[in-house]
DNA sequence: TCAAAAGTGTTTATAATACACCCATGG
DNA sequence: CCATGGGTGTATTATAAACACTTTTGA
């Protein structure tokens, strides 16, 4: 009759997030210059420790909620990494996430105080440690997510138009879409509420602002409903 | 100047895997009856400690060894559990791997000694802790990346038919499928080597036998190549 | 000679892609 | 009145799906 498995060996366990932005420039991710050693002065993901009474998303929610104010991130977990020497200073491993935030929505203060930045996905200087596979890993994770799945909108404000939106699918796939096919294809998921509102800021015209319906959303994917782009 | 994390808690990670296998029958997994407490009697799938010191990978390898005696079993990792009580004895998260194998090829001492048996994917019995969402999240991987990238073939023995391959298929992503089509997709992908021996068990015809080309699917694999059925 | 599985192409439907012009308005 | 981005539809191509008969040979 166990009642423990004292015998077996305990790690330091790390939750490792990228987190994810979008604005006019394209696709970006936060990180953190370290001001402690090893590797001071090196950039960073977004990362802290597994603390022994709570899950690891609720973990990352904590990390998450520490940099950036924000609650309720959209976030998925999607590797972990186990290397002996990854991090040089002791045995752990590390349990990463990617996190998708409207990059207006947070405290520009908090991100000042821990030293973190905006990189562009094209220009994201060396990462300590493993973080550079672990990048390589979520960005790929979501791109296939987000043309199976419509997550996008998470990287979105709440109204959106229709150009930011194929811009969004443009820097997250990395590839130019034709503007009729992909109205055409957005509109026949009918997962958009358009609004009688326009934005006025682009041009004299004003284009259309949408929102995202969850709720259509959440109806279809009882069927084998899916997003291609 | 900081030379270890001391301060930060640390956990026991458990290795659970799910094994694939593949036959006449269909789909099957590898499980364990427990013969401990808690959940003795119950159906478990196969798992075992990470040690301190070696790998996620090295420790999944380790435990599919010391059931079926067999090296070089192909696998993934898909997802760590961390839900507080999963584990009623202990604090315990669990890392999850599936891994494919030839039915044929393992040791039925060391699986009888270990009281674990096949069953067919449809008629899973119970499982303990999680190990019911493992399983779940563990198919839909399999399914996933089966229709994508060609690793059903780890299931097959070395020569197999035609037939034998699209049943797998078909057992796989559990649905029918149509012989002409599966065939003229398979030939296409040109990944196949057709040799000059028949299977005579089947049929009074005989039926060809082929090879997997391990060569000619990694020079495909630089291009964006990929299999969809 | 027949039962049982092997092998083989074409047609149809659906999905993806390519492509160009008019509209509305503020300055 | 014109410059700027907004908005719209159709034709073509590529991919997926449906479909049935002939071949072989051991019993």
């Amino acid at each position: 009759m166990l009642n423990s498995y004292t015998k077996e060996d305990k790690v330091m366990l790390a939750i490792d997030c990228i987190i994810f932005g979008f604005d006019e420039e394209g696709l970006k991710i936060l990180l953190i210059k370290r001001d402690f050693e090893p590797e001071r002065g090196k950039w960073s993901l977004i990362g802290g420790f597994l603390k022994v009474n709570e899950t690891l998303d609720e973990a990352a929610s904590r990390i998450l909620y520490t940099l950036t104010g924000v609650h309720d991130i959209y976030m998925e977990q999607f590797y972990t990494y186990s290397e002996i020497d990854r991090d040089p200073v002791e045995r752990t491993l590390s349990v990463s996430y990617y996190a998708l935030i409207d990059i207006e929505r947070h405290n520009e203060e908090l991100i000042e105080n821990y030293n973190a930045s905006w990189h562009s996905i094209a220009e994201v200087p060396k990462l300590i440690f493993d973080h550079d596979k672990m990048l390589d890993k979520g960005l790929k994770r979501l791109r296939r997510r987000t043309s199976i799945v419509p997550i996008g909108f998470n990287l979105l404000p709440e109204k959106f138009t229709m150009l930011q939106l194929q811009k969004l699918y443009e820097a997250i796939l990395d590839k130019p879409l034709d503007k009729r096919n992909f109205i055409n294809k957005i509109n026949s998921m009918d997962i958009l509420i358009k609004l009688n509102e326009k934005d006025m800021s682009s041009s004299t015209k004003g284009s259309f602002l949408y929102m995202f319906d969850g709720e259509k959303y959440n109806a279809k994917l009882t069927d084998n409903f899916y997003l291609k782009l």
